[in-house]
DNA sequence: CCCAGACTTAACGTTCACGTAAACTGTGGC
DNA sequence: GCCACAGTTTACGTGAACGTTAAGTCTGGG
Protein backbone atom coordinates (compact mmCIF):
# COMPACT_ATOMS: atom_id res chain seq x y z
CA UNK A 1 0.00 0.00 0.00
CA UNK A 2 1.04 3.71 0.08
CA UNK A 3 1.29 4.39 -3.85
CA UNK A 4 3.36 7.03 -3.51
CA UNK A 5 6.72 5.82 -2.32
CA UNK A 6 7.77 4.68 0.99
CA UNK A 7 5.51 4.18 4.05
CA UNK A 8 7.09 7.54 5.84
CA UNK A 9 4.03 9.36 6.95
CA UNK A 10 3.58 10.77 3.39
CA UNK A 11 6.00 13.96 2.29
CA UNK A 12 4.01 16.85 1.90
CA UNK A 13 5.14 18.38 -0.79
CA UNK A 14 7.24 21.19 -1.21
CA UNK A 15 7.99 24.05 -3.83
CA UNK A 16 9.96 26.19 -5.07
CA UNK A 17 10.37 30.06 -4.71
CA UNK A 18 9.09 30.91 -8.08
CA UNK A 19 5.85 28.81 -7.23
CA UNK A 20 5.19 30.22 -4.10
CA UNK A 21 5.94 33.46 -5.07
CA UNK A 22 3.23 33.53 -8.07
CA UNK A 23 0.62 32.03 -6.26
CA UNK A 24 1.16 34.62 -3.50
CA UNK A 25 1.31 37.46 -6.05
CA UNK A 26 4.56 38.44 -4.87
CA UNK A 27 8.13 38.35 -6.42
CA UNK A 28 10.83 35.90 -5.59
CA UNK A 29 12.89 38.79 -4.29
CA UNK A 30 9.78 39.80 -1.69
CA UNK A 31 10.66 36.23 -0.39
CA UNK A 32 14.66 36.21 0.13
CA UNK A 33 13.37 39.63 2.06
CA UNK A 34 11.20 38.64 3.88
CA UNK A 35 13.34 35.73 5.03
CA UNK A 36 16.26 38.25 5.50
CA UNK A 37 14.41 40.17 8.05
CA UNK A 38 13.65 36.85 9.76
CA UNK A 39 9.95 37.11 8.49
CA UNK A 40 9.52 33.41 6.74
CA UNK A 41 12.28 31.09 6.39
CA UNK A 42 11.37 28.09 4.40
CA UNK A 43 10.95 24.50 5.58
CA UNK A 44 13.89 23.21 3.96
CA UNK A 45 16.95 23.59 1.19
CA UNK A 46 17.58 21.68 -1.17
CA UNK A 47 21.35 19.98 -0.93
CA UNK A 48 22.30 22.79 -3.77
CA UNK A 49 20.34 25.66 -1.18
CA UNK A 50 17.53 26.03 -3.19
CA UNK A 51 14.73 27.00 -0.91
CA UNK A 52 11.88 24.21 -0.53
CA UNK A 53 9.01 25.87 0.51
CA UNK A 54 5.89 24.05 2.52
CA UNK A 55 1.99 24.78 2.21
CA UNK A 56 2.14 25.74 6.12
CA UNK A 57 5.07 28.70 4.58
CA UNK A 58 2.82 29.65 2.01
CA UNK A 59 0.11 30.33 4.24
CA UNK A 60 2.23 32.34 6.47
CA UNK A 61 3.46 34.25 3.34
CA UNK A 62 -0.46 34.95 2.61
CA UNK A 63 -0.74 35.85 6.56
CA UNK A 64 2.31 38.50 6.31
CA UNK A 65 0.40 40.23 3.15
CA UNK A 66 -2.63 40.51 5.34
CA UNK A 67 -1.33 42.07 7.98
CA UNK A 68 0.46 44.11 5.78
CA UNK A 69 -2.37 45.55 3.29
CA UNK A 70 -5.34 44.60 5.41
CA UNK A 71 -4.21 46.32 8.73
CA UNK A 72 -1.78 48.90 7.35
CA UNK A 73 1.38 47.25 9.36
CA UNK A 74 4.85 47.70 8.43
CA UNK A 75 6.81 44.64 8.26
CA UNK A 76 8.99 44.79 12.03
CA UNK A 77 5.37 44.88 13.62
CA UNK A 78 4.37 41.97 11.33
CA UNK A 79 7.23 40.17 13.09
CA UNK A 80 6.10 40.84 16.17
CA UNK A 81 2.60 39.75 15.70
CA UNK A 82 3.79 36.58 13.51
CA UNK A 83 6.16 36.48 16.75
CA UNK A 84 2.77 35.93 18.68
CA UNK A 85 1.58 33.04 16.57
CA UNK A 86 4.97 31.20 16.88
CA UNK A 87 5.09 31.36 20.70
CA UNK A 88 1.57 29.97 20.64
CA UNK A 89 2.60 26.81 18.69
CA UNK A 90 5.37 27.01 21.14
CA UNK A 91 3.09 26.63 24.03
CA UNK A 92 1.58 24.01 21.96
CA UNK A 93 4.88 21.68 22.25
CA UNK A 94 5.76 22.94 25.31
CA UNK A 95 2.74 21.92 26.82
CA UNK A 96 2.93 18.20 25.38
CA UNK A 97 5.77 18.12 26.25
CA UNK A 98 4.85 19.02 29.98
CA UNK A 99 6.93 22.34 30.71
CA UNK A 100 6.63 23.54 33.95
CA UNK A 101 3.43 25.53 34.54
CA UNK A 102 4.40 28.91 34.98
CA UNK A 103 6.23 29.33 31.85
CA UNK A 104 2.96 27.94 30.11
CA UNK A 105 0.83 30.61 32.04
CA UNK A 106 3.45 33.25 31.02
CA UNK A 107 3.58 32.61 27.41
CA UNK A 108 0.02 32.07 27.38
CA UNK A 109 -0.90 35.32 29.34
CA UNK A 110 1.59 37.23 26.37
CA UNK A 111 -0.26 35.79 23.40
CA UNK A 112 -3.68 36.44 25.01
CA UNK A 113 -2.20 40.24 25.05
CA UNK A 114 -1.69 40.16 21.73
CA UNK A 115 -4.49 38.85 20.55
CA UNK A 116 -6.64 41.27 22.32
CA UNK A 117 -4.75 44.21 20.74
CA UNK A 118 -5.38 43.14 17.43
CA UNK A 119 -8.43 42.56 17.63
CA UNK A 120 -9.25 45.71 20.04
CA UNK A 121 -7.58 47.19 16.31
CA UNK A 122 -9.43 45.48 13.57
CA UNK A 123 -12.46 46.66 16.05
CA UNK A 124 -11.64 50.24 15.73
CA UNK A 125 -10.51 49.76 11.93
CA UNK A 126 -13.81 48.44 11.18
CA UNK A 127 -15.66 51.09 12.94
CA UNK A 128 -14.07 53.89 10.65
CA UNK A 129 -14.93 51.98 7.65
CA UNK A 130 -18.53 51.17 8.77
CA UNK A 131 -18.85 55.31 9.51
CA UNK A 132 -17.10 55.87 5.95
CA UNK A 133 -19.53 53.20 3.91
CA UNK A 134 -22.46 55.99 5.81
CA UNK A 135 -20.87 58.76 4.46
CA UNK A 136 -20.28 57.16 1.20
CA UNK A 137 -23.92 56.04 0.82
CA UNK A 138 -25.23 59.33 1.83
CA UNK A 139 -22.88 60.79 -1.13
CA UNK A 140 -24.90 57.89 -3.74
CA UNK A 141 -28.15 58.96 -2.66
CA UNK A 142 -26.87 62.70 -3.00
CA UNK A 143 -25.64 61.98 -6.57
CA UNK A 144 -29.19 59.91 -7.37
CA UNK A 145 -31.36 62.93 -6.14
CA UNK A 146 -29.22 65.17 -8.16
CA UNK A 147 -29.53 62.63 -11.39
CA UNK A 148 -33.21 62.71 -11.23
CA UNK A 149 -32.94 66.39 -11.37
CA UNK A 150 -30.79 66.64 -14.54
CA UNK A 151 -33.33 63.99 -15.99
CA UNK A 152 -36.17 66.36 -15.36
CA UNK A 153 -34.21 69.02 -17.81
CA UNK A 154 -34.52 68.09 -21.08
CA UNK A 155 -30.98 68.70 -22.65
CA UNK A 156 -31.10 72.75 -23.72
CA UNK A 157 -32.78 73.85 -21.24
CA UNK A 158 -31.48 76.52 -18.95
CA UNK A 159 -32.97 77.02 -15.54
CA UNK A 160 -31.51 75.63 -11.94
CA UNK A 161 -33.56 74.20 -9.79
CA UNK A 162 -33.43 75.31 -6.14
CA UNK B 1 -23.95 94.80 17.40
CA UNK B 2 -21.09 92.17 16.17
CA UNK B 3 -18.49 91.97 19.30
CA UNK B 4 -15.42 90.81 16.78
CA UNK B 5 -14.96 93.36 14.61
CA UNK B 6 -16.88 94.68 11.66
CA UNK B 7 -19.85 93.40 9.52
CA UNK B 8 -18.28 91.44 6.86
CA UNK B 9 -20.33 87.78 7.19
CA UNK B 10 -18.50 86.71 9.90
CA UNK B 11 -14.28 86.30 8.78
CA UNK B 12 -13.65 82.67 9.21
CA UNK B 13 -10.82 82.05 11.49
CA UNK B 14 -7.31 80.75 9.72
CA UNK B 15 -4.83 78.79 11.16
CA UNK B 16 -0.96 79.00 11.05
CA UNK B 17 0.73 75.91 9.24
CA UNK B 18 1.82 74.91 13.13
CA UNK B 19 -1.26 74.84 13.97
CA UNK B 20 -2.27 72.91 11.58
CA UNK B 21 -0.03 70.25 12.01
CA UNK B 22 -0.63 69.48 15.46
CA UNK B 23 -4.10 69.05 15.23
CA UNK B 24 -4.01 66.58 12.84
CA UNK B 25 -0.43 65.23 14.39
CA UNK B 26 1.50 65.56 11.01
CA UNK B 27 4.20 67.54 10.51
CA UNK B 28 4.84 70.78 8.86
CA UNK B 29 6.65 69.08 6.25
CA UNK B 30 4.14 67.32 5.72
CA UNK B 31 1.46 70.20 4.92
CA UNK B 32 3.78 71.41 2.55
CA UNK B 33 4.57 67.87 0.88
CA UNK B 34 1.38 68.03 0.39
CA UNK B 35 0.69 71.37 -1.22
CA UNK B 36 3.80 70.45 -3.73
CA UNK B 37 1.87 67.25 -4.73
CA UNK B 38 -1.58 69.64 -5.33
CA UNK B 39 -3.32 67.78 -2.61
CA UNK B 40 -3.93 70.28 -0.33
CA UNK B 41 -3.47 73.76 -0.39
CA UNK B 42 -4.41 76.76 2.16
CA UNK B 43 -7.11 78.75 1.45
CA UNK B 44 -4.76 81.60 1.39
CA UNK B 45 -1.59 83.37 2.47
CA UNK B 46 -0.02 86.28 4.64
CA UNK B 47 1.75 89.41 3.11
CA UNK B 48 4.78 87.79 3.96
CA UNK B 49 4.30 84.27 2.46
CA UNK B 50 2.96 82.31 5.15
CA UNK B 51 0.15 79.48 4.71
CA UNK B 52 -3.12 80.43 6.33
CA UNK B 53 -5.42 77.50 6.61
CA UNK B 54 -9.21 77.51 7.00
CA UNK B 55 -11.38 74.89 8.65
CA UNK B 56 -12.09 73.48 5.39
CA UNK B 57 -8.55 72.80 5.28
CA UNK B 58 -8.34 70.84 7.59
CA UNK B 59 -11.13 68.88 7.49
CA UNK B 60 -9.56 67.71 4.24
CA UNK B 61 -6.25 67.29 5.77
CA UNK B 62 -8.20 64.89 8.19
CA UNK B 63 -9.71 63.40 5.00
CA UNK B 64 -6.31 62.57 2.96
CA UNK B 65 -5.02 60.98 6.59
CA UNK B 66 -7.80 58.58 6.87
CA UNK B 67 -7.82 57.38 3.16
CA UNK B 68 -4.53 56.80 3.58
CA UNK B 69 -3.90 54.87 7.12
CA UNK B 70 -7.58 53.43 6.77
CA UNK B 71 -8.00 52.31 2.94
CA UNK B 72 -3.79 52.22 2.50
CA UNK B 73 -4.08 54.68 -0.85
CA UNK B 74 -1.12 56.31 -2.10
CA UNK B 75 -1.24 60.05 -2.03
CA UNK B 76 -1.69 59.65 -5.74
CA UNK B 77 -4.35 57.76 -5.50
CA UNK B 78 -6.09 59.83 -2.80
CA UNK B 79 -5.88 62.94 -5.43
CA UNK B 80 -7.49 61.42 -7.53
CA UNK B 81 -10.23 60.74 -4.88
CA UNK B 82 -10.32 63.34 -4.02
CA UNK B 83 -10.12 65.27 -7.40
CA UNK B 84 -13.43 63.34 -7.77
CA UNK B 85 -14.71 65.20 -4.73
CA UNK B 86 -13.39 68.35 -5.91
CA UNK B 87 -15.58 67.93 -8.91
CA UNK B 88 -18.65 67.50 -7.26
CA UNK B 89 -18.21 70.50 -5.43
CA UNK B 90 -17.46 72.16 -8.91
CA UNK B 91 -20.66 70.47 -10.38
CA UNK B 92 -22.53 72.12 -7.88
CA UNK B 93 -21.10 75.67 -8.90
CA UNK B 94 -22.07 74.67 -12.25
CA UNK B 95 -25.09 73.77 -11.50
CA UNK B 96 -25.76 76.53 -9.81
CA UNK B 97 -23.95 78.85 -12.62
CA UNK B 98 -26.48 77.59 -14.77
CA UNK B 99 -23.77 75.21 -17.04
CA UNK B 100 -25.31 73.24 -19.79
CA UNK B 101 -26.94 69.71 -18.91
CA UNK B 102 -24.70 67.61 -21.06
CA UNK B 103 -21.86 69.01 -19.10
CA UNK B 104 -23.57 68.24 -15.72
CA UNK B 105 -24.16 64.82 -16.92
CA UNK B 106 -20.48 64.11 -17.23
CA UNK B 107 -19.51 64.94 -14.12
CA UNK B 108 -21.85 63.62 -12.42
CA UNK B 109 -21.63 60.08 -14.05
CA UNK B 110 -17.82 60.51 -12.99
CA UNK B 111 -18.10 61.18 -9.37
CA UNK B 112 -20.78 58.35 -8.99
CA UNK B 113 -18.66 56.26 -10.71
CA UNK B 114 -15.74 57.04 -7.86
CA UNK B 115 -18.26 56.76 -5.29
CA UNK B 116 -18.93 53.35 -6.28
CA UNK B 117 -15.46 51.86 -6.80
CA UNK B 118 -14.63 53.35 -3.86
CA UNK B 119 -17.79 51.61 -1.77
CA UNK B 120 -17.03 48.20 -3.26
CA UNK B 121 -13.19 48.91 -2.17
CA UNK B 122 -14.59 49.66 1.41
CA UNK B 123 -16.99 46.75 1.31
CA UNK B 124 -14.52 44.38 0.58
CA UNK B 125 -12.12 45.33 3.06
CA UNK B 126 -14.98 45.32 5.58
CA UNK B 127 -15.25 41.62 4.69
CA UNK B 128 -12.23 40.76 5.22
CA UNK B 129 -11.91 42.25 8.23
CA UNK B 130 -14.77 40.35 9.71
CA UNK B 131 -13.20 37.41 8.87
CA UNK B 132 -10.18 38.11 10.04
CA UNK B 133 -12.37 39.25 13.85
CA UNK B 134 -13.75 35.37 13.21
CA UNK B 135 -10.28 34.15 13.56
CA UNK B 136 -8.99 36.39 16.25
CA UNK B 137 -12.13 35.69 18.51
CA UNK B 138 -11.66 31.83 17.72
CA UNK B 139 -8.41 32.45 18.92
CA UNK B 140 -9.62 33.70 22.22
CA UNK B 141 -11.85 31.32 22.83
CA UNK B 142 -8.78 28.32 22.47
CA UNK B 143 -6.87 30.71 24.68
CA UNK B 144 -9.35 30.59 27.41
CA UNK B 145 -9.72 26.79 26.74
CA UNK B 146 -6.19 26.56 27.60
CA UNK B 147 -6.01 29.27 30.80
CA UNK B 148 -8.50 26.74 32.28
CA UNK B 149 -6.88 23.89 31.95
CA UNK B 150 -3.27 25.51 33.17
CA UNK B 151 -5.99 26.49 36.10
CA UNK B 152 -6.65 23.23 37.06
CA UNK B 153 -3.16 22.34 37.14
CA UNK B 154 -1.75 23.05 40.53
CA UNK B 155 1.66 25.00 40.59
CA UNK B 156 4.76 22.29 40.61
CA UNK B 157 2.10 19.36 38.73
CA UNK B 158 4.02 17.16 36.28
CA UNK B 159 1.33 15.35 33.94
CA UNK B 160 -0.51 17.16 31.03
CA UNK B 161 -3.99 16.91 29.97
CA UNK B 162 -4.70 15.85 26.66
C1' DC C 1 11.89 99.41 17.52
C1' DC C 2 13.14 94.86 19.23
C1' DC C 3 13.37 90.28 19.45
C1' DA C 4 11.77 85.45 20.26
C1' DG C 5 9.48 82.24 17.97
C1' DA C 6 7.09 80.69 13.95
C1' DC C 7 7.45 80.79 9.32
C1' DT C 8 9.76 80.56 4.41
C1' DT C 9 12.41 78.07 0.48
C1' DA C 10 16.01 75.03 -1.12
C1' DA C 11 18.26 71.08 -0.98
C1' DC C 12 20.18 67.01 0.66
C1' DG C 13 19.32 62.72 3.76
C1' DT C 14 16.64 58.64 5.39
C1' DT C 15 13.68 54.56 5.92
C1' DC C 16 10.96 51.09 4.03
C1' DA C 17 10.01 47.58 0.83
C1' DC C 18 11.34 45.97 -2.41
C1' DG C 19 13.44 46.14 -8.00
C1' DT C 20 17.20 45.08 -10.87
C1' DA C 21 21.65 43.65 -12.69
C1' DA C 22 25.71 40.74 -12.53
C1' DA C 23 27.90 36.66 -12.05
C1' DC C 24 27.47 32.29 -10.78
C1' DT C 25 25.26 27.44 -9.55
C1' DG C 26 21.69 23.87 -9.21
C1' DT C 27 17.87 20.86 -11.41
C1' DG C 28 16.04 17.78 -14.26
C1' DG C 29 14.43 16.05 -18.86
C1' DC C 30 16.42 14.18 -23.24
C1' DG D 1 26.69 14.85 -20.50
C1' DC D 2 24.06 18.78 -22.32
C1' DC D 3 21.46 22.61 -21.83
C1' DA D 4 17.64 25.56 -20.74
C1' DC D 5 15.61 27.35 -17.00
C1' DA D 6 15.17 28.23 -12.30
C1' DG D 7 17.65 29.26 -8.53
C1' DT D 8 21.68 31.48 -5.71
C1' DT D 9 24.35 35.57 -3.48
C1' DT D 10 25.97 40.31 -3.59
C1' DA D 11 25.18 44.75 -4.19
C1' DC D 12 23.61 48.87 -5.94
C1' DG D 13 19.15 51.38 -7.52
C1' DT D 14 14.39 53.25 -6.81
C1' DG D 15 9.96 55.50 -5.52
C1' DA D 16 7.20 56.97 -1.82
C1' DA D 17 6.76 59.83 2.01
C1' DC D 18 8.55 62.36 4.45
C1' DG D 19 12.96 64.15 8.02
C1' DT D 20 16.54 67.39 8.63
C1' DT D 21 19.59 70.98 8.28
C1' DA D 22 20.73 75.71 6.54
C1' DA D 23 20.01 80.34 5.82
C1' DG D 24 17.05 83.68 5.72
C1' DT D 25 12.09 86.20 6.63
C1' DC D 26 7.68 87.31 8.96
C1' DT D 27 4.72 88.27 13.05
C1' DG D 28 3.23 90.22 16.95
C1' DG D 29 3.64 91.36 21.95
C1' DG D 30 6.31 94.60 24.97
Amino acid sequence: MMTTSETETQEPRLFRIGEVAERAGVSCRTLRYYEELGLLAPAEYSTGGARRYAEQDVARLLRIRELQELLGFDLGEIKVVLGAEDQRAGLRSEYLGGADVGRRREILAEAVEINERLRALVAAKQRRLEEMTRDLDDNAERYATRARELAGEDPGAERAGS
